[in-house]
DNA sequence: AGAGTATAGTTAACCTTGTTAACAGTTAAT
DNA sequence: ATTAACTGTTAACAAGGTTAACTATACTCT
């Protein structure tokens, strides 16, 4: 099992590469639907929710949410707590979300067409225990 | 099947992260370790070798080898076409894949703890044939 | 043999996306 | 009431990619 960083690592630009030419076409790049991602599917959140999530440093979550209220896909709703700044999708936001998320899962079944169902469905259980193998020498 | 971009995308961090601190040790990282290895396991190599191998623009592999060249890992050989530069690895620059070697595939071992053999197998051999798909596309 | 074309590598300028450090404003705790 | 902690922002920087323009060398082909 020799070679399991550099065969997965071997795809990563190929696909980021084919995501954000196909988010291009909407302003966008993978680092911007993250966080469209993020809000659309957990509802209202805080820049430190964002970056908790991704584990991504609060000033590149600022970056990021300010290019999209510049693009008017992401507005502030008011909040109790004065120091949060909680972020929801705007109309438009909620529309090219939509969009962005049928055309990347159709680019899904491009990318996975041809392969064995039981490959594929083991790949995917896979992701997260390497995640938490990876989060747990973390923390020892 | 749907959020397998997701998911796999959501290693990528973590890992790479882990990978660079291992190779920082060394000075190194992973786009140079990614130089070191191809000259190491398909012998004397031009840039273009690398360049086209990676799918990484030339500038980027000059500056890589550069560096590589001022910490003395690498060295040019003469070839006979003058505008090729050939370089291989030196004494060091083994000695350091040697040990590099070692330690990614202990931390590949830490990673795919208590992950059941199938399932890794599965995934393994799921990355080539997604390059696949994803170039294949590429031509189309 | 010479003219034009193609290829290898380099340099410079730039972009994206991450980081740290320092700070302001707001809230919580003692 | 002070002090401590937390949220978000700004500025400066780094890594690692890109394109465009260039030099030097090799190849092609009448």
């Amino acid at each position: 099992m020799q070679g399991f960083f550099r065969h997965y690592l071997s795809v990563y630009r190929p696909l980021i590469t084919k995501l954000n030419v196909l988010l291009g076409e909407y302003d966008l790049s993978y680092s911007l639907w993250q966080v469209i991602f993020f809000v659309k599917n957990n509802g209202p959140s805080t820049l430190v929710d964002i970056s908790s999530h991704y584990n991504i440093e609060k000033p590149s979550i600022t970056r990021s949410v300010h290019r999209l209220e510049e693009m008017l896909l992401v507005k502030q709703i008011p909040g109790k707590d004065r120091r949060e700044k909680i972020i929801e999708l705007t109309d438009s936001g909620e529309e090219i979300y939509q969009t962005c998320r049928a055309k990347i899962t159709e680019l899904e079944h491009m990318i996975m067409k041809d392969i064995p169902e039981n490959m594929l469905e083991a790949a995917f259980q896979v992701f997260p225990l390497i995640r938490e193998n990876l989060n747990n020498k973390e923390g020892k």
